[in-house]
DNA sequence: AACGCCGTTCCTATATTTGAAACGGCATGC
DNA sequence: GCATGCCGTTTCAAATATAGGAACGGCGTT
């Protein structure tokens, strides 16, 4: 482990954390670094057009240089390529926002969506995390995870609302039932007012690489309504697992 | 200048740049780093969540952390946020393509734009670089950079087609008109067959902090239309200015 | 069976990082 | 108008984390 490195990751991570420029003692106090090495590192981001110094000649922040290289890895990644006309169709026929989403730590994170042109609809910005366990979207993703990871899941489990999924055991037992029926659902489990359908995509080798969902007002979504896009999800989510070479 | 935290940034350039999963010796032969200094950076990357190694237990590739971590950075950014609706209401009005984009470097780069609708539009995905000197959007940029660097600018110049300029002295000439009038246009300069307008967006300190385009196709935007355009950059340039605390 | 390449681990000389201290600039408060 | 405090920046000797050659075990090819 490269310390030096850690420290500059950690300077990267409250740059991009921070909403606005911030100062060298600053950086220091707050990451316990000495006020030195954290100039030395900064200058080295600098230096590189990662960071830069604002007009005032005191704070820093970081330019977009992460953005464009972040750019650049989700284009390398065949799942939202291949997604997004999926993604695009399926908003537009069903007239709800479709999103793709990828497991990132112990969150699912929405790297895709198109927005449903509807003027009542669910804001989660790209880039926006949802908790794995308390979601459509997060547990079709949990559920094809390996099994250290479900299990800590579960038993970090906290309801966050007083709808659908309440214990650990339940969620488990909808794990499983996710595995058998390829699909997900929930209601007002996330937010109250917010449901969602979504299944998994799985890559060439089998593995499960996202999540297509589908999602909308609950005042909008029945039960029916809400099954419908279910199907949908689990369609739409087939063709992309094909178009990414899987076989089953 | 901290050498290991180059490394680890050429590190994690090289394999933003690669299309795909890169081995530790690869990466230790095309940077020229020791491969026992490779292990160790990826594996320090790897536990910061920024790399993962492929399934197959050799090669590595970078998550999306990198991608969220650069959604945080535009997100904190003032400029998108204010430029955005002006984008969606310039490309619903024109019918064209409307693009947000700074200086990065020697180019200009689309940090965010709205499609046009039409079957025949120009193609240029976020993150994409476009000349600083052979654009109207890189020049409205340009023209109000600092000294040295429009002067290496005009002195870098070549031409990228045998329209619009062609000399570095007429580069000078048209990043002084562009002072003047305060918005630019071209057509055919960067690529055959694409025409654009554009004009400098200012922050509450006065500095250009980015700029305002709509381009198309030339097929579509003769000069009477093109001048409309860039009188329409200039407005919506001029209200994100002030929703920036521009006052001049 | 031998080779070559892979990712990984080990180890020590050494080059790098570290962090306290001091500098000059700037604002604030007395 | 002087003193104080905080800022970013620079310096430098001591401490240490890094570098990189060498070797390991695994794997596929020859």
């Amino acid at each position: 482990m490269s310390v030096t490195v850690e420290k500059a990751l950690q300077l990267i991570e409250a740059l991009a954390g921070a909403n606005g420029p911030v100062g060298v003692s600053q950086l220091g106090r707050d990451l316990q670094i000495n006020k030195s090495t954290v100039y030395r590192l900064l200058d080295t981001l600098v230096r590189h057009g990662y960071a830069r110094q604002e007009e005032d000649g005191a704070r820093y922040a970081l330019t977009v240089k992460l953005w464009e290289m972040g750019i650049g890895v989700v284009r390398g990644l065949s799942l939202p390529r291949a997604a997004r006309p999926l993604l695009e169709q399926a908003a537009e026929e069903t007239g709800e926002t479709t999103m793709l989403a990828v497991v990132q730590g112990r969150e699912a994170l929405i790297i895709d969506k198109v927005d449903s042109r509807h003027p009542l609809q669910i804001f989660s910005p790209l880039g926006a995390r949802l908790p794995i366990a308390n979601s459509a979207m997060g547990r079709v993703l949990l559920a094809f995870q390996p099994e250290p990871v479900i299990d800590a899941a579960v038993e970090a489990f906290a309801p966050r609302t007083e709808f659908g999924i309440q214990t650990p055991a339940q969620l488990r037992k909808d794990l499983a039932r996710i595995r058998a029926e390829g699909a997900s659902q929930s209601c007002d489990e996330w937010q109250i007012g917010i449901a969602g359908a979504a299944a998994p995509i799985r890559d060439a080798s089998g593995v499960v690489a996202g999540a297509f969902c589908i999602t909308g007002p609950t005042a909008r979504l029945c039960e029916d309504k809400l099954s419908a896009l279910r199907t949908r999800c689990l369609e739409a989510s087939r063709t992309i697992s094909q178009l990414l070479g899987y076989a089953g």
